[in-house]
DNA sequence: ACGATGACTGCAAGCGTTTCCACAGGTCAG
DNA sequence: CTGACCTGTGGAAACGCTTGCAGTCATCGT
């Protein structure tokens, strides 16, 4: 393996200069930067990613904690993450903690800190003050997305606003009977999304002097044969039906609309659903639900943070950028109606 | 932020102790041992990731190229690769390199070649045998799961011969007009499989001696949605229609029973339908499928990897663990058969 | 009682870059 | 013509660990 030694003698030139010729940095001449390049093109030398990390403190590397990689919207944040980083010339370090505290904590403690990473992305997680307080110490600018993150910068969309809408966009069309699909609380310890969405939805019931009914209050774990499974359970009560339901994910919908349709049930002319996220699927199923670009979400954060980055390097500030204040962004979303949602049957 | 030294003159021990005993190194007194742990404790000293793969050569950090995070496949090898390797203290770089050949390209001359990774996982990429070379040149144990990765390690299932045993269940029920939704060529040059899964579908009905029509050979993108509108198209042609589809994966499996619902066909009492993977939703659909535990793939080529690498560092290898002859193994696979196919309609 | 053995320990030499600093030579205003 | 300044360059000091090597001290067989 060739060494940057090696390209040095090579082109006649002292490490120093290959070194910032290689690096494009300034002063140095075009002859030798040129001699420098093709001499390391010849080699086929590439600098060590330690040894150049170590000796000048930044990483180009980003680490990623996300709960799950299998659940759309995680997956769609990872991709967008994914891109900007990787076209950025970053890597992404990828922190799939899932459910379990144990790895959870582990990440948290040994990956983490390990001075390897320039920044920190923390997707629907919900920290301690200790463990924020940790990540803070380590002097690497975090932003969380989807997840109150006191003290770091956080993208995130108005949940609790937004479910209201939702809810609304019901009501408006003459829904009394309305239930609410929510996460599952026992899965999701770190996720309080659910409880918020939640109270989206009961505030608007609320507002609207309608029943919240804990019966029709069902959860499931964010997937769409999970919420599938809860959803026939609520249909097949041989009470009273909802003519609507909201579901807290567009899984979730999707797996209501298909129980709905083995009870023989017709969306929406009988039930009516809404669903949030804005996943792929939406379409084939005429989903209405409230788009928010995952993706896009992603895409923001590695944004972000590289600029964060960037402006540290430019400041000289020893490659360990200087969190600036901390921000909290609403990303935008939109409400798009297609033809899950109508009028009760009468 | 504490250094390695600190921690020394806090335990009243050498630097050099301190790293045996922090790493858990033989020849360290229990009492020494004790005292620097309990030093580094309290100065909430984490070892330079740089500094020790500096100096020790070995990384604990795998690379995982995959085309995609979101189609079932590919989440759910980065999944098991992910548990597997966090598991045993390793970190995972994620290089999602999608469809573009110009990040492709990047990755593996910029990113892979780094020395930063100890190991290579590539999923369901096809490479030239330049490329090859170039990650052979890198001395690091390389595994393909799902592709072939000509003088590389692989793990994969045998997909022409499941194609056929998928196609023969069909065949067997009695149909005859057998439609064949495979992947899009056009969007995977990366990525054989479509092509060899539509050879074992071809190679099955020749031996039954049945026609392949063309007009039934469609193709989408590997998404449900993408599938649902190929199924639609297949579907609502004015002519004859297909008793049966064998669609090269479960998601564009369930793009089609999707589809059959909208065109008023009975699954599988009109339509008989057979998927291929093992995707969590079959059981919603009563998807007849061939399992592959992509899970437990990524997981087996991650502990495979782990394996030859601990095996390099006992040998005292440098770190580099020098790989062995390439293996290819077959990952076993079960026909599940549930409620997507019958015998054809009278 | 004595050399041999083995368990611990510390010194110091790397690991392969980046970057600070000093210095050479050239340019330019006064 | 000279001092101030700028551009390029190379020497060498970090960066923060791991580990080979040599040395200390206690233990043990004979």
């Amino acid at each position: 393996m060739a060494g940057i030694k090696d390209v040095a003698d090579r082109a006649g030139l002292s490490i120093a200069t290959v070194s910032r010729a290689l690096s494009g940095k300034a002063n140095v001449s075009a002859k030798s930067r040129k001699l420098a390049k093709t001499a390391a093109a010849e080699l086929g030398f590439v600098p060590s990613y330690h040894a150049s990390s170590l000796a000048s403190g930044r990483n180009h590397n980003v680490g990623l904690v996300l709960p799950s990689v299998h659940r759309w919207y995680f997956s769609s944040v990872l991709e967008g993450v994914s891109a900007t980083l990787l076209d950025a010339g970053y890597d992404l370090t990828l922190y799939n903690v899932g459910d379990q505290a144990v790895r959870r904590e582990s990440v948290l403690n040994d990956f983490l800190l390990r001075k390897r990473l320039d920044a920190v992305i923390a997707v629907a997680l919900v920290l301690t003050d200790d463990e924020i307080q940790q990540l803070l110490a380590i002097h690497r600018p975090i932003v969380g997305i989807g997840g109150a993150l006191a003290g770091a910068s956080t993208i995130r969309i108005n949940d609790s606003g937004l479910s209201r809408m939702a809810t609304n966009h019901l009501i408006q069309l003459g829904h009394t009977r309305i239930a609410h699909l929510t996460g599952d609380p026992a899965l999701n310890q770190d996720f309080k999304l659910p409880g918020i969405r939640q109270a989206g939805f009961e505030a608007a019931m609320k507002d609207a002097g309608l029943p919240v009914r804990p019966e029709w209050q069902i959860s499931a774990d964010f997937t769409i044969q999970g919420a599938y499974a809860s959803a026939r359970r609520l249909l097949g009560m041989g009470t009273e039906r909802p003519t609507a339901v909201f579901a807290a994910s567009d899984e979730m919908a999707i797996g209501t609309i298909l129980a709905a349709r083995d009870f023989g049930l017709r969306v929406p002319h009988d039930l009516s659903v809404i669903g949030m996220d804005g996943h792929e699927l939406g379409e084939v199923f005429g989903l209405t639900t409230i788009n928010q670009d995952a993706r896009g979400q992603g895409a923001l954060a590695a944004r972000l943070l590289l600029e964060t980055l960037d402006a540290g390097a430019a400041a000289g500030n020893d490659g360990a950028a200087t969190p600036r204040g901390a921000t909290d962004r609403e990303y935008p979303t939109e409400l798009v109606i297609r033809t899950s949602t109508a009028v009760p049957p009468a």
